[in-house]
RNA sequence: GGUCCUGUGGCCGAGUGGCUAGGCAGAGCUCUGCAAAAGCUUCCACAGCGGUUCGAAUCCGCUCGGGACCUCCA
């Protein structure tokens, strides 16, 4: 039994995993801001985390997991407006912030359902913690590492550097801070100009405020993970996840923020996922290239040639490592979703393979090879969860289970313990710990592609004047509630009644 | 500009100095009413230039290219 090695960002290498307590992990990963839906890139860190919450849980480990809602809080642009991004979308959208803020929570929740994701334990919002913030930031202004303006207050990160290491995560020295950070308005506000918020005065037409003893205002967006991880997970947790993205400066606050109010930093192992990105640019809200989870489902954008259902993005992702770089492509997706076919299709061939084989393997190479590469999973997956390299020895098997299937290999080529372990292995791989399953035949997408098929057929009856033909087509689906127009120019549409 | 990461065959991607990654696509064959699926075989690599080494995709240096962060960000 190899053990579990993560690469921890903190540290940059990898190192054994040991809980902090026997038996238990904490772990924290970091939400989604519920301004806006959630586009593919958004997909990964949530399938990534999904799948180590899972292994987690198949090693026997009681898993606490935490994934936050940021609902509040989040500077648009920090200082200039002091505007807070929910309450400026929903100025536009003419909605209560509360009602955005759960519209895109719903519209999450979904999205996580599609993937199969299993939930948090816990799914805190900002908006839910804000005794908890306001707590730790007096906290902080106590100690004084922290100061107030204007009725604003400002983590003093000059000073934190004097008594403490700042920038080890993201690898950035302070005085270089210093000379790179862009001279925003309302910096004058800061002592420093690499200091950051913790509390924001609300002006006026503020929607989202609360009150705190500096006045009217709102969160940093730093200090709710903060708050929110010490209060579920304690002062000190095993794993806190996130997008490399988020190094820098929210990760980097958050374990100046709880060194202040814990003594240390909040989580031993610091795991972080590469990008997806497109054309080779990160995909996000600044390159203007996103692709909403929505239209990945329904193919309902520019550059998507069809859509791709939730399993063949989620083993999209799994089928490269999750701190590289994953580029989106049509040709990639499609890629994947006959690789996944093809896997799935083998793997529901073992499960019927009947394992009333021979207790003896009368192909001993092959029972070895077999039990070397199904052996291998554990390896590969406690090796920085390398689900790459699972997959790859999966389909290595696969000819193997064809070939015992269509008689070209014998049944009695595997001792029945090898074909059980692979069978057991698969099942635990793929089902429990990958969380791929069966694609449902709800697809909507599909109904479109059937839809599509029957108005062709009804096209070619019609052209041969087999018009008996298309009025049983055009009459059926009426009584099932689809209504079938006949446009100008031959050309058909559907709806429903 | 600073810090860090990265460059593998048509595409995507593993790769821990010596041993076939794997998938998709292409070609051929077998099976097959046709097709699909499946099986077998096969083509196509390690950005460039130096260096270390018996041996480098893998280590070092330089050059060129790409990216991330430094500002909201998964």
């Amino acid at each position: 039994m190899s053990q579990l090695k993560v690469y921890n960002s903190y540290t940059r290498q990898k190192e054994v995993f040991e809980p902090l307590v026997k038996g238990h992990v904490g772990m924290y990963v970091c939400g989604p801001t519920v301004s806006g839906e959630s586009h593919l890139g958004h997909s990964r860190p949530y399938i990534t985390f999904d799948v180590i919450y899972r292994y987690f849980q198949h090693m026997g480990y009681k898993v606490r997991y935490v994934r936050n809602i940021t609902d509040a809080g989040h500077f648009e642009e920090e200082g200039r407006e002091a505007e807070d991004k929910i309450s400026k979308k929903a100025v536009i959208e003419k909605l209560e912030p509360m009602e955005l803020v759960q519209k895109y929570t719903n519209l999450f929740h979904w999205a996580m359902l599609q993937f199969n994701n299993i939930e948090p334990n816990i799914e805190p919002t900002a908006t839910g913690h804000i005794v908890e913030q306001i707590s730790m930031i007096e906290k902080i202004i106590n100690d004084g590492f922290a100061y107030v303006v204007n009725g604003s207050v400002y983590f003093d990160v000059k000073k934190y550097a004097e008594h403490h290491e700042y920038g080890k995560l993201s690898g950035r020295k302070i005085d270089e801070l210093l000379e790179t950070t862009r001279n925003l308005e309302g910096q004058n506000e800061k002592r420093n100009k690499q200091d950051f918020a913790l509390w924001k005065a609300a002006p006026p037409e503020h929607i989202m405020r609360w009150k705190s003893p500096w006045g009217e205002g709102f969160p940093g967006w730093h200090i709710e993970c903060s708050a929110m991880a010490t209060k579920y997970l304690g002062p000190e947790f095993d794993i806190h996840g996130g997008g490399m993205d988020l190094l820098f400066p929210h990760h980097e606050s958050e374990i100046a923020q709880s060194t202040i109010c814990n003594g240390h930093t909040p989580a031993r192992y610091w795991l972080h996922n590469n990008m997806i990105t497109i054309n080779g640019k990160k995909m996000g809200k600044a390159y203007n290239n996103q692709i909403m989870l929505t239209q990945m489902f329904s193919g309902d954008h520019p550059l998507l040639e069809k859509g791709f259902s939730p399993m063949t993005i989620r083993f999209f992702i799994l089928q490269t490592h999750y701190r590289s770089t994953l580029d989106f492509s049509n040709e990639a997706l499609l890629a994947a979703e006959r690789g996944l076919r093809r896997l799935w299709d083998a793997y529901e061939v073992l499960q019927k393979l009947p394992v009333s084989g021979s207790e003896k393997a009368s192909d001993t190479g092959l029972d070895e090879k077999v039990k070397k590469l199904v052996g291998e999973f554990e390896e590969f997956i406690n090796d920085d969860f390398s689900t790459a390299k699972v997959l790859a020895n999966m389909f290595e098997l696969a000819p193997v289970i064809n070939g015992i299937k269509d008689k070209h290999i014998s049944d009695t080529a595997l001792s029945s313990q090898t074909l059980q372990l692979m069978k057991t292995a698969f099942k635990t791989y793929l089902e429990d710990i990958f969380g791929l399953r069966n694609e449902t035949e709800t697809n909507s997408g599909k109904l479109d592609r059937v839809m599509q098929l029957v108005i062709d057929i009804r096209k070619e009856a019609r052209g041969k004047k087999d018009y008996a033909t298309s009025d049983k087509i055009r009459n059926q689906l009426q009584e099932l509630g689809i209504i079938l127009k006949d446009e100008k120019g031959g050309e058909m549409s559907y709806s429903f009644d």
